[in-house]
RNA sequence: UGGGCUAUCGCCAAAUGGUAAGGCAACGGACUCUGACUCCGUCAUUUCCAGGUUCGAAUCCUGGUAGCCCAGCCA
């Protein structure tokens, strides 16, 4: 397994012509030998599901690891727990796994350091750099000042040490209601950086934690403990993203007043976006929430769960991060992106099945009614170890309605009266005429067959332009399957005034679909692919009584454009 | 309007004073048992703008402009 993760890792750095900025710090770092050992860490909090922007960072900050032979923490910044839920810790493990990103026994809670934190914070007071403040939080945003105006200092402030020590003590007793006081660290009201403020470090909340239960009634705030997490768990580049860059002085404010050994460094790095698609916590939870959509794994999140359920492949997912790089830019990356990279990697590792979404009976006029035979496929053509299936063949088969043109358009190559097209896997079939309904809508399709041109004959004495596919009429069976042509559009405003959300999700259209025999044994294909229909999905979920369980994804670039 | 950060092709993104990589997308063409895949070709005389320094600037200097983040007892 091991061995295996290394050369993949190897054939990904191939052909890497420069190291990203990420990579040049912990060089210098090296260079300057001031660690041995790098140490990374993702931090979530466990309040949501991961989607693809988290994705990024697990694999960097996993990549990194990797690459210097260091070491990559799990560890859950659970530090509020009015926030916090057992279920998301199960998920984030699960898709943190799943992603690739092996964290061995490097699984770690921050809530397990509260002991540690409440030490630190006794010694910043006894440092005369914390004290106690008995200001409202309505008070203390008052004294904070604004963006232009600094702010002033507490009248807590000067509090001696000892007393600060008796308050904090009680403080961690319960001695007082939520909200009552506060420890804060004693930096700079004045600074033009706002969380030099004298932020708050410690806060009373009288909750049962997920973790420690009753054991604590303060609870640290993020500026304080992760800084301390960090440098518990020797995290030697501590990498977020770009919104923390203000809060990297207090972080280092801290590390350097908290007596460590090896300090941790914050390095930060820009979000991810992807173009026409809700990511973002919030608001995928607000999505979740509001039963816009059936739940965190609904195929059009982008959550990890979603994109594992439509059929995103781990290494899939991998190549993309590889791909779009780490900077300091803001950037939305195109979703095109991602599908490039499922395709790349589903291309030669998944069987390719033939389906018909949209049906219309082809009648071969030559072939013997009520006869039949076997046709043998291979299951990928690019890929021979993929084995072979066989299909039944016969006098009637259903056809993708846009494969036939009565009146041809310019350029048109697949099948109009009078001309000959390969049926894949089977023969050369030349259309002959068409049945229509009342409205003038094709229905069947007549054509001839010539059993010479049989796939795998060898037959050579003709060339067609077109191959279409196609589906046995009587061994066919029907399914329903959803279809994800886009994801969800995220436009701007994604909140509106009330707080009620701005979106629809406009792009989940349910489909019979006819699908090959084949098919039947779904276990058998965890994926398959079905062409030019742009992507398409099949999911469990919506699909009829005896219908088989399709997990995967098919995407598929759709190119061909009628002319106008 | 205080502070921090960022601007290189439609979208990502390299280039660290030596003459604008690469990928996605797009567009031509070849091939094809799916108009896919593959292959070949095209796609920034110019790096947000304006000046300056230099033999030479995306890179340095000066001055602008635009975007993102910060005033939780959230992370």
């Amino acid at each position: 397994m091991d061995t295996e993760k290394n050369t993949e890792n190897s054939n990904e750095n191939e052909g890497k012509v420069s190291r990203n900025f990420i990579e040049e710090i912990i060089d210098r770092d090296l260079a300057e030998e001031k660690y041995e050992k790098i140490c990374t860490r993702f931090p979530p909090e466990p309040n949501g599901y991961l989607h693809i922007g988290h994705a990024k960072s697990i694999l960097l900050n996993y990549g990194l690891s990797k690459e210097y032979g260091g070491q990559f923490n799990l560890r859950f910044d659970d530090t509020n727990p009015t926030k916090e839920k057992e279920e998301f810790v199960e998920s984030i493990k699960a898709d943190v796994r799943w992603l690739g990103a092996d964290f061995g026994e490097h699984l770690y809670f921050a809530s397990n350091y509260f002991d540690t934190m409440y030490e630190k914070a006794v010694l910043l007071i006894k440092k005369g750099l914390a004290f106690v403040c008995d200001l409202s939080a309505d008070e203390i945003r008052e004294y904070r000042g604004t963006l232009t105006e600094p702010g002033k200092e507490s009248p807590y402030r000067g509090r001696m040490i000892e007393e600060n020590l008796r308050l904090f003590t009680e403080m961690k007793n319960g001695k007082y209601e939520d909200g009552a006081k506060v420890l804060r660290a004693k930096i700079d009201m004045a600074s033009p950086n706002i969380n030099m403020r004298d932020p708050v470090i410690y806060r009373i909340a009288h909750l049962t934690h997920q973790n420690t239960g009753d054991k604590w009634c303060i609870y640290p705030m993020y500026d304080f403990a992760h800084p301390i997490e960090d440098a518990i768990e020797g995290v030697t580049h501590s990498i977020c993203t770009l919104e923390f860059e203000d809060h990297r002085p207090l972080y280092d404010w801290v590390v350097a007043n908290t007596d460590w050994e090896h300090p941790p460094k914050q390095i930060e790095f820009a979000k991810m976006y992807l173009t026409n698609v809700v990511t973002g916590k919030r608001y995928i939870k607000k999505l979740v929430e509001q039963g816009i959509v059936d739940g965190w794994d609904d195929p059009r999140l982008v959550t990890i769960a979603a994109l594992r359920r439509r059929g995103f492949t781990p290494e899939s997912i991998r190549m993309f991060v590889g791909l779009v790089g780490v900077s300091k830019a803001n950037s939305s990356v195109d979703y095109a992106e991602l599908e490039y990279c499922i395709r790349e990697d589903l291309k030669m590792k998944c069987p390719r099945m033939m389906a018909v979404l949209d049906p219309i009976r082809l009648i071969i006029d030559n072939y013997p009614e009520g006869e039949s035979e076997l046709l043998e496929a291979d299951n990928n053509l690019e890929n021979p170890e993929l084995g072979k299936r066989q299909i039944p063949f016969g006098r009637e088969l259903f056809i993708e309605r846009d494969d036939f043109m009565e009146n041809p358009v310019p350029k048109y190559k697949r099948l109009y009266p009078g001309n000959e097209v390969r049926l894949m896997h089977a023969y050369f079939v030349k259309a002959i005429s068409c049945e229509k309904d009342a409205d003038g809508n094709v229905t069947a399709v007549h054509c001839a067959y010539d059993p010479e041109t049989k796939a795998g004959s060898g037959f050579e004495g003709r060339k067609v332009k077109g191959t279409i596919h196609w589906v046995p009429a009587k061994e066919a069976f029907c399914a329903d399957v959803r279809l994800y042509e886009n994801l969800i559009d995220e436009t701007k405003g994604v909140y509106n005034e009330d707080g009620s959300l701005n979106l629809n999700p406009n792009s989940l259209t349910v489909v019979k679909a006819c699908l090959e025999p084949a098919l039947k044994a779904a276990s058998a294909y965890d994926s398959f692919q079905f062409v030019r229909k742009g992507y398409f999905c099949a999911d469990a979920k919506d699909s009829k009584e005896g219908a088989p369980v399709f997990n995967r994804i098919v995407t598929m670039k759709s190119s061909f454009k009628l002319p106008k």
